[in-house]
DNA sequence: ATTACTGCAAAGGATTTGCATGTGA
DNA sequence: TCACATGCAAATCCTTTGCAGTAAT
């Protein structure tokens, strides 16, 4: 089984593109994020390692990503995050207070979906909800 | 029973404040949808009535709106809706393909707010969601 | 007569683009 | 080598702000 990182490269070289510093380094940062990092935390991230990297490429290497399907953008309130792709659709709790990110599994969700389908004749296709609230601590 | 209008003159000049041309426009233009408005939809209301009147005064009027609490402004997807304050929390079905937002009344999500809360000790504390998905004329 | 509201122009922040240079393959 | 990717600077988009003039009460 390939890493992650290794994935990356041959996806990339796959399609004549180039590997570099920099999109490494933009990868690392949502690798090293375990599961969602803001769009603010990864420019963090990146100019703390390498205050050379410039905002342009941070974006556009972002989008690179999400091109080439290595990473998925989630737009939670207004922030975006991007996270490696995969286990989708999946959902998130979002804390108001602490910001923390809880994950909420599809099945929690499909039948609010396909109530919503009989009912309304509406197919929710959502593969990602943002539900803000209030987590357990911070109650 | 006053009109919306009606009432609005009373909050406005009730707090001192005052009922322009600009501002009952404005209101108009969120009246005449029977829902709700996007913000662009809004501008162009305007603006085809009365090109006179600046972004400036159509944005500080609608946080005005909001603050009084005629309107809420509801973000869904890339897009600022706004609707006249009253029936919430509600929800809406958003159609991918052709725009058009169905109302889903609170009822409906309360049941997956309600095991959210029993099994992951999160209240979720949304009063409106954007649902994304195709209507039944888009299918 | 007040003083809130408006329009204009300009500032602001976040993201994108054009272009010359640098660099991975 | 050669095209892709980067960095810089500038452009863009949407929204907000400062200020002097206008108008509602």
């Amino acid at each position: 089984m390939k890493s992650i990182s290794e994935t990356f490269k041959s996806i990339v070289r796959g399609r004549g593109l180039r590997v570099t510093p920099q999109r490494q380094l933009i990868l690392d940062a949502i690798l090293e994020s375990k599961g969602h990092v803001s769009l603010q935390n990864i420019i963090q991230f990146v100019q703390a390692r390498s205050p050379i990297i410039s905002l342009p490429t941070i974006y556009r290497t972002l989008d690179f990503l999400c091109e080439i399907r290595m990473v998925v953008a989630l737009r939670v309130g207004n922030t975006t995050y991007f996270e490696i792709a995969g286990e989708r659709p999946h959902h998130h709790l979002v804390c108001r207070r602490c910001g923390a990110l809880e994950v909420l599994p599809h099945v929690e969700v499909q039948r609010l979906f396909g109530k919503i389908e009989r009912s309304y004749k509406f197919r929710v296709d959502m593969d990602h909800l943002g539900l803000f609230g209030l987590c357990g601590h911070c109650r």
